[in-house]
DNA sequence: CGCATCGTGTTAATCGATTAACACGAGGGG
DNA sequence: CCCCTCGTGTTAATCGATTAACACGATGCG
């Protein structure tokens, strides 16, 4: 009745040897003899003794077998975001020959002015994140996930360009560079600029210098302004995390009325689509009435013939998760090459615009 | 130097505490006075102790704080399939008030004839995984994942029919039978059942008593067969695991010469997207020259205007998650309704079918 | 004033394993 | 015959925390 679970001991009790014994019978067969492995096996089915149990045994070896991701945004979203996926896909076909487990760590919101109580409870699920390392996407030096990780001596490896120490990166100020010139080039002196920002989707915001943004779209920003001619009108605005619901409603927001742009620059393809939709409803056409380009060159920009930025996402994550798992990968940064791909979504700005 | 992470005893001591003071500091601020608890945050500060180790705190509490997600198909799959994205946003969503992790946890193939210490190297992820429960899909009880999981005392919550145990289903049976009597009235007596098989997508199989199947597409097989008149010719093949490639490759090889068949019924909107595809390049007409359903009615499906069997996949995601974390949650099986959607991509067979 | 209660700190047992160091008998080589 | 090595088993220290039980002074109450 009272029968509790088996353990190293109580297997080593029953077949009348020691926990040494159990345990290389299990971790290192070539340390005992065929027949004592043989008993212990045996006497552990009987017991219904899986192996020797995980907690314990990553306590002693301090190691976990399972590496970490941290997102921005909430997992719900995240498993909706093609960028995403694509990265985890690079990610899990690095970790897959090592058949290292994979821990999706969530985290509440955390901005400037929270207590510092507050904070520690939203990256709480960091502090208790059993894993050997972490790879991160769009988090900066400062954010508290990250300063966890790293007290906790924990590697990570990120994603933005932005990080001190390993990363695999993209030139993101080049990228914004590219966009910019194509659009000026097309004559465009009137662009919006969409963003994703960390929180909900729903609300559109106006961006300012005040405006909590992850660290590629300030490069992608920064890049996109020096580009553009100093006549060139720029508004930067979000409709919140990256999704097809924060595009809608900042298309929305932004596509009616006299002051319409002539162009709009989004920071995902995913963003990009939504604005497509939008522009639909509207009786726009892409490339004519309005200019369009998005980011990542997933497949659903080739679908819309969208102009965007080619970026090796699965590479991205595949080589994350080399810097991880293979102690002789390179270390420090890796830049990833990105190309504009341009699409029939852009043309030629329209040469008088009629204010309504 | 030879400065080694702090500890919870080495906080105590600098602190001028006892350890359990210092724990109740970190996780029972009610249990210490705020000036103790202010001190020892100050000089686990100044000692740079991110708060106690995850891996010890877990070994004598028994929590992790995280749930497993196990797949039957790699990794690298899972994150581009649909199906699987949506039911995993379903269950970060009834996660995410508790903060758990979510790990995903690997394991190599495994079939009939292996050695003992071989499967246990397959599902040596399954052992060393740290998780307070599991959700596991199209697993069946005989598996050798869910049998480790059950010896370690790990609750496992999932989604086929065939599970002993709590679990979130829809009628599979019945859906196939569904699908059945749609074709069936619509004249359709050559049928092609089109399925997912757990092998790399690429090579085609036909699909006989001995293949090993998913428990989900046995029981929409079963169905099929038995609301098809007996006249009817039904070939069930394989192209692999759900994927595009694996409908690709499945579609290329049965849809020409005089043996293709009036409608093929696929297992998924995946499969049944990649044939659609096919058939265009064949210059076959959805729902005239060739009748075509899928399942699960996700995005694509009514894009394409895909007949299909919808099923609430992100509910069930949801209340798979709930069963584990929320013990006031109903246990034992709930099962969810579907739906037969019939879009434009079935229609009555052709009368009089030539041979080439 | 005596006693119960409360708040706050400490002691020490415990979670379940890994592995360096050692012991010991058998076999091999000189 | 002695010594060395090899194979195999054991001993015991250690990983880093949690928490029941207890101790003790201060406070409240009758």
């Amino acid at each position: 009745m009272g029968a509790r679970k088996p353990t190293l001991r109580s297997v080593a009790e029953a077949a009348g040897v020691s926990t040494a014994t159990v345990s290389y019978a299990f971790s290192r067969p070539d340390r005992v003899s065929a027949e004592a492995r043989a008993r212990v096996l045996t006497v552990a089915g009987e017991l219904g003794y899986a192996g020797p149990d995980a907690k314990g045994r990553s306590l002693r070896t301090g190691r976990t077998g399972a590496v970490g991701v941290i997102f921005t945004t909430g997992l719900t979203y995240a498993f909706t975001d093609p960028y995403v996926t694509a990265m985890l896909a690079g990610l899990a076909e690095a970790l897959e020959p090592s058949r290292t487990s994979l821990v999706f760590i969530p985290f509440g919101e955390v901005n400037a002015g929270m207590a510092p109580d507050e904070v520690r409870r939203s990256v709480d699920a960091v502090h208790r994140a059993m894993i050997d390392g972490a790879v991160a996407d769009g988090l900066d030096d400062d954010h508290p996930a990250v300063r966890v990780l790293a007290e906790r001596g924990i590697p990570l490896v990120r994603s933005n360009e932005t990080a001190a120490g390993p990363s695999v990166v993209i030139d993101d100020r080049q990228a914004g560079r590219d966009v910019g010139r194509h659009l000026a080039g097309l004559g465009h002196r009137d662009i919006v600029a969409l963003v994703a920002t960390p929180h909900e989707p729903g609300r559109v915001v106006e961006v300012t210098g005040q405006t909590p943004l992850f660290p590629y779209s300030r490069l992608r920003l920064t890049g996109l302004r020096e580009s553009l001619p100093a006549d060139t009108r720029l508004r930067v605005i979000s409709g919140g995390s990256n999704s097809a619901l924060a595009g809608q409603v900042a298309a929305r927001a932004v596509l009616h009325g006299s002051e319409r742009p002539t162009a709009i620059a989004a920071d995902s393809d995913v963003l990009a689509a939504a604005v497509a939709g939008v522009a639909r409803e509207r009786g726009l056409w892409l490339g004519a009435g309005l200019s369009l380009t998005g980011f990542d060159d997933q497949p659903v920009a080739a679908e819309l013939g969208l102009t965007t930025v080619r970026q090796p996402v699965h590479r991205k994550g595949f080589l994350m998760g080399r810097m991880l798992v293979d102690p002789g990968a390179e270390r420090g940064r890796i830049t990833l090459p990105t190309e504009l791909v341009v699409r029939r979504s852009t043309g030629p700005a329209p040469s008088v615009r009629l204010g309504e």
